[in-house]
DNA sequence: CCCATAGTTGGATTGTTGTCAAACAATGCG
DNA sequence: CGCATTGTTTGACAACAATCCAACTATGGG
């Protein structure tokens, strides 16, 4: 369960993370993590009314698009935006999207 | 033919935009309205490899998005950004997602 | 060592999407 | 009017995606 694989930066994909963040449980789960930082996947689906495997798949596809970040710590694992990749890559989007999707500043 | 549904600005929705835009096809349509302005649909999939039904699909699917605005003009159809909408409902986003396609500016 | 907790994985199902082909509709030209 | 051009619609099909359930893995606490 240790250490699933993330993209490269340079492998991140446009088209990928669109599609990732088209997704209203994914956009939900990405605009947590903008207001709230590094959070378990617990509370990133907290009463999204998904099942948890479902949620877990939803990790997974951001995960595999480039637009989050997962690190194991004991029996929790911590999830966050992957800004650094995603800013570095496509200036402006991450910020862009947010800004449409009401994230407060 | 004449006159297919385009949606109010305000019912665009953040989702739908970046799911339109997730299809490389699309994504590519998009870019070429961005470069090259109101072009006609022939134009706008030519030496895509996609049959015109499966083009005029994805014309469908941009302009119930909200992404493009079609008029036709005698036997043409013109298709373009829809520029004011996604601009006053999500501002900088399509700069930001053209900019990540690396329109030339 | 057992057990509860936190997530992932695989299977099954259901619905959506991308595609082509063929038929259709609308327009203007000769 | 016929006919070519331009694009849409419909049907079919395969591929993909979202979901739940059940089984599994890993970790730490008692």
């Amino acid at each position: 369960m240790r250490l699933l694989p993330h993209p490269a930066t340079a492998d991140i994909q446009l088209t990928e993370v669109l599609r990732a963040l088209s997704d209203p449980i994914r956009m939900e789960i990405a605009v947590r993590l903008a207001v709230r930082g590094e959070i378990t996947c617990t509370e990133a689906c907290d009463d999204l009314g998904v099942h948890k495997s479902t949620a877990s798949h939803h990790y997974r596809t951001l995960r595999e698009a480039g637009v989050i970040m997962s690190r194991q710590e004991g029996r929790l694992k911590y999830i966050s935006l992957r800004r650094d990749g995603l800013d570095a890559r496509f200036p402006g989007l991450l910020d862009a999207i947010l800004l449409a999707a009401h994230v407060p500043v």
